[in-house]
DNA sequence: TAACGAGATTACGAAATTGTTAAGTTAGCT
DNA sequence: AGCTAACTTAACAATTTCGTAATCTCGTTA
């Protein structure tokens, strides 16, 4: 037997639904772990600590949007992945369900091979992830280097602005609150004021005279090309 | 028993293959390990450290040439050979194989001699390739005298700036950060002031009168032509 | 429309980090 | 012991980065 691919934890208050895709995953070579609610999902992933998150999004005790913002709240899960599954086709949740910090968005009925795809998909990526170089059509970012090149452009960054650009950029069209910014790129015993950020931000987008950061306000903010 | 050549991870989903290129490996002194999978063989390739890996290029769960991308997109393979075993005489892949970062190319059907004797002579240069100078257009790096040589001119460093200059020199580009570079010239045990690394980079600066070393602000120096 | 909330801008001083020089230290040699 | 080269350290200068306060801007709300 093979050794599991990742941990799974499966979220959905429909027992069937559970069933088909826990069959579907363990066949694939994942571990999978099962929660029947936001309340009793939180309490599984401190234990379970999964590699990656099914997550319904209606469920009694606790939906998957507010279970999904409490998870992102917690740096512990921050390199847990996190996909929606849902049977709202709505478009207004899956942008919702993104910019909250989930990673994918699968819609109901559950298409196995899909749902196994998509999921393979995401290992993929977070394991690339620890990649050191971040790169999009007209911008890399080069974590080795501390390098930003911009349209050919060698851009050098301080570090404080190299980081709160690389992390921004880390997960592109996640939104990161202002605390999590904070907690990330200047830890979580120094104490710096309101305007800290923004003056940084600022910085970055002057250097590069190019608009990657976008201010979702009264949240926080998130980097798109 | 003669003590082992090397380890060898073989990659092919067909078990067949993997007996008959296991046993003649194993006959000539090698240690190896199995893999049926891409997938596999990364998890692999961590725990066994291979100093080379035969892959096939056709499998279930992450090809070969996906999973040689991903390998060598980790440095921590960089020392490691890859060798393609594939069925295909498909000059195509070939091409686009070696370009991945593979270092030999072998096609079924297999010929234990001939296996065995590409294999011996791919390590062979692997332990050539450990290569005692580092050298860029006007600079040349001995690490074999202790020697640097910039412009046609031979200048001596003494060791620890020779260390220094060469460590940042190994990875072209690459930010060494302060505490690597402690470690690595100094070692773990030893404690040196703030600012012994400074007052070494002026001198290699002065030395060779050119700035090969950049300073990178509260992060540390890198190697640059 | 005035008041308000949130972010954007600016400029400036404080703090952090590196550069430079010169003066110790140490180890190996003669 | 005396000498020398290699290393370290100390002290201070030079730079760069960072954080903050003060002031704007803009959209929203009462």
């Amino acid at each position: 037997m093979q050794s599991k691919l990742g941990k799974i934890l499966v979220v959905d208050d429909e027992k069937d639904i559970i069933q088909i895709v826990k069959y579907n995953l363990e066949l694939n070579g994942y571990e999978v772990e099962i929660a029947e609610n936001g309340v009793d999902a939180i309490s599984k992933a401190k234990s379970f600590k999964p590699d990656l998150i099914l997550l319904d999004i209606m469920m009694p005790h606790k939906d998957g949007i507010q279970t999904c913002i409490e998870l992102r709240a917690n740096s512990e899960y921050d390199d847990t992945l996190i996909i929606f599954l849902t049977a709202k086709s709505d478009e207004q949740s899956e942008i919702k369900g993104l910019e909250l910090g989930a990673d994918d968005y699968i819609s109901k009925p559950i298409k196995p091979k899909l749902l196994v795809s998509r999921i393979h998909s995401a290992f993929r990526r977070l394991s690339k992830d620890d990649g050191k170089i971040i790169s999009f059509p007209n911008l890399e970012i080069n974590r080795e280097r501390f390098l930003v090149k911009h349209n050919g452009v060698e851009v050098m960054l301080p570090r404080k602005e190299f980081e709160l650009f690389s992390l921004l950029a880390s997960k592109p069209g996640r939104v990161f609150l202002r605390n999590e910014i904070l907690e990330k790129v200047w830890g979580s015993e120094v104490i710096v004021g309101d305007r800290t950020i923004d003056v940084h931000v600022r910085k970055i987008r002057q250097k590069l005279n190019a608009d990657f950061i976008h201010t979702v306000k009264g949240v926080g903010y998130k980097f798109e090309i």
